[in-house]
DNA sequence: GTTCGCATGTACCTATCGGTACAATCTTTT
DNA sequence: AAAAGATTGTACCGATAGGTACATGCGAAC
């Protein structure tokens, strides 16, 4: 019981974790910020992530990874319908950014040099998405070259309109852009289909 | 000579301020960090900038606003061939932003809690840089919507550049990306124009 | 009900943070 | 060359950073 209680409470304070990562950077969330967040005193914190504020992102990664591989990558990869999974893939990346409220703790992890601890499973996490992607247009019928560039275009396009919305504080361009991307994606679907 | 020489030595610092501020970010970046990038002495550094940190990121979002109005914003707004400029824009873009390897300092800011501070400045300078795109755009006889909409899908995916390529240590996507983005542009203009 | 072991809050550590004070130095003006 | 003012390095400040030590708490197991 012990273990399982103890796993239930650490996995339970990742997300309190992964927000706080999100609001303030890895270097700009403090320890008192993190234990805020959590409502865990330092002594718990320390106690479920003994490697401290590394182990914790590190934490926060793993479990983003596991979200979107699952909730994602998988569907692009082994979905049967190509045009319909990225539909999907369009609206839970809406819903998870908050049409660009919050912010994608993975991109912002690779622009500053805080990061680069973290490089591997940010280029990782990218890479598969692209790949994911690309896969899923394939099974659209989009000839592997043009797929593979759409799906880098959509994936960096969407990091953009993050960057923007969030810049502008403005919801609205977020949706347009994300439109814009979905409308390209489904169009070459429908052309090579 | 006093004040002349005063502001050349605090000019010639901003550099070296803007290139720390993007390599750490505004909390990553500290003292130490900023004197050694000067080569300035702490009190040199409060010298020139008595307001401290803030006020050399102010100082810097000034710098980059001022190259920006001359080397993107202006040429776009008053430039008499719309393609040609489109074209200037994406070529000093790249060489600015080093293929994404180097960061946007004003996107950056925008992510984190830590730039709420320069909000306005944020704003305005990804606002100008839409405006101005969309100006240039109408001026190839693009309808107004969609120059706006091009626009801001132009500015967020060199964004979005920036991020995928540093995620993925890989210049090229940075430059497959913002080639696809001015082919779009030059196409729309020639379409129109 | 006692023991055992994880969970937790508190106190504390050193290093460093951003920032200030100021004496020493260097420039410039006269 | 001497006065005046700008420029700089150094020492220092309180606050807080990330992290550790540990005594206490508390629930499960026997």
């Amino acid at each position: 019981m012990k273990a399982k209680r103890a796993l239930t409470d650490r996995e339970s304070a990742i997300p309190a974790l992964a927000e706080a990562f999100r609001e303030h950077g890895f270097e700009g969330a403090t320890l008192a910020t993190l234990s805020k967040a959590t409502g865990l005193g330092k002594g718990s914190l320390y106690n479920f992530f003994p490697g401290g504020k590394e182990e914790m992102m590190e934490a926060v990664l793993e479990n983003i990874d596991g979200w979107f591989a699952k909730a994602i990558f998988s569907p692009l990869e082994h979905g049967s319908d190509p045009a319909a999974a990225v539909t999907a893939m369009f609206d839970d990346v809406t819903a998870y950014f908050r049409s660009g409220r919050r912010v994608c703790v993975v991109g912002c992890l690779g622009l500053n040099s805080s990061g680069e601890t973290f490089a591997i499973k940010v280029k990782d996490y990218f890479a598969r998405w692209i790949s994911a992607l690309a896969q899923c247009l394939e099974a659209g019928k989009v000839p592997p070259a043009m797929a593979l560039d759409l799906a880098e275009e959509a994936v960096s396009g969407i990091q953009g309109a993050i960057v923007l919305a969030r810049a502008l504080g403005d919801e609205a361009s977020f949706q347009r852009i994300v439109h814009r991307l979905r409308s390209t994606l489904l169009d070459t679907i429908g052309r090579f289909g």
